[in-house]
DNA sequence: ACAACAGTAACGTAGCGTAAAAGTGC
DNA sequence: CGCACTTTTACGCTACGTTACTGTTG
């Protein structure tokens, strides 16, 4: 299917989708006009992509757990990406960091509003 | 003063001196060789401003209102017009917005490392 | 020819950090 | 002279949104 399909069917914008690309997370197919061409698997990888970035993860991060999927074939799981793991032990440590600091915006700012 | 007296007194580095007066929030006289000239008020100002942006003001919004801004022996306060109390709330409301986001991402998260 | 879709390129975002290159002052 | 401080200019960061302009398909 061509990038708009593809777009409608995930519910992400084909600035994302190319975004993607350029990120190396979502590779395509070229046809002999230079449309991107995605199969049906695409759609499968795009939702991952947006539960990875709903999680947190920055691109980089996101192209290292694809390309440890990749890799592992079926069934691969993080305790076969090690490093992997302890970055997302990292990501998770800096979202408690930005609440706490949020909570303490928020307590400034309800100062300032007093 | 000179600016890197001025980032001195107030802990603020020279980069956000200069970036605060990009902004039109710190304005300074300029002397015969171009340097910028401080006097004693700036260290105020400085202290309103970092305390607007710890409280998660942004620069246009604190641009309209850093005249509002007095500072007293127990902080920084502002004079409260009914159109910037609005703007506040809206501040606050944004900030719970994204602390409720970083939760869900935090438990999306949880979810990948399980 | 036209509408609908595809392509690439590139600026904008918030708040500075971080060089880079060059002038000023003691 | 050299060192410390100043200046302006501009890219980097994050994940796209948003033009802007052009090529392809039906």
């Amino acid at each position: 299917m061509l990038i708009g399909e593809l777009a409608a069917k995930t519910g992400v914008s084909t600035r994302a989708l190319r975004h993607y690309e350029d990120e190396g997370l979502l590779i395509a197919q070229r046809k002999s006009n230079g449309y991107r061409h995605y199969d049906e698997s695409s759609t499968v990888v795009v939702e991952q992509i947006r539960t990875m970035i709903s999680a947190g993860l920055v691109a980089s991060t996101i192209r290292r757990y694809l390309d440890c999927a990749r890799s592992g074939s079926e069934g691969t799981t993080l305790d076969m990406c090690p490093e992997l793991k302890a970055e997302l032990d990292r990501v998770a440590a800096q979202l408690e960091d930005r609440r706490a600091a949020i909570d303490v915006t928020k307590a400034r700012l309800d100062l300032l509003r007093a």
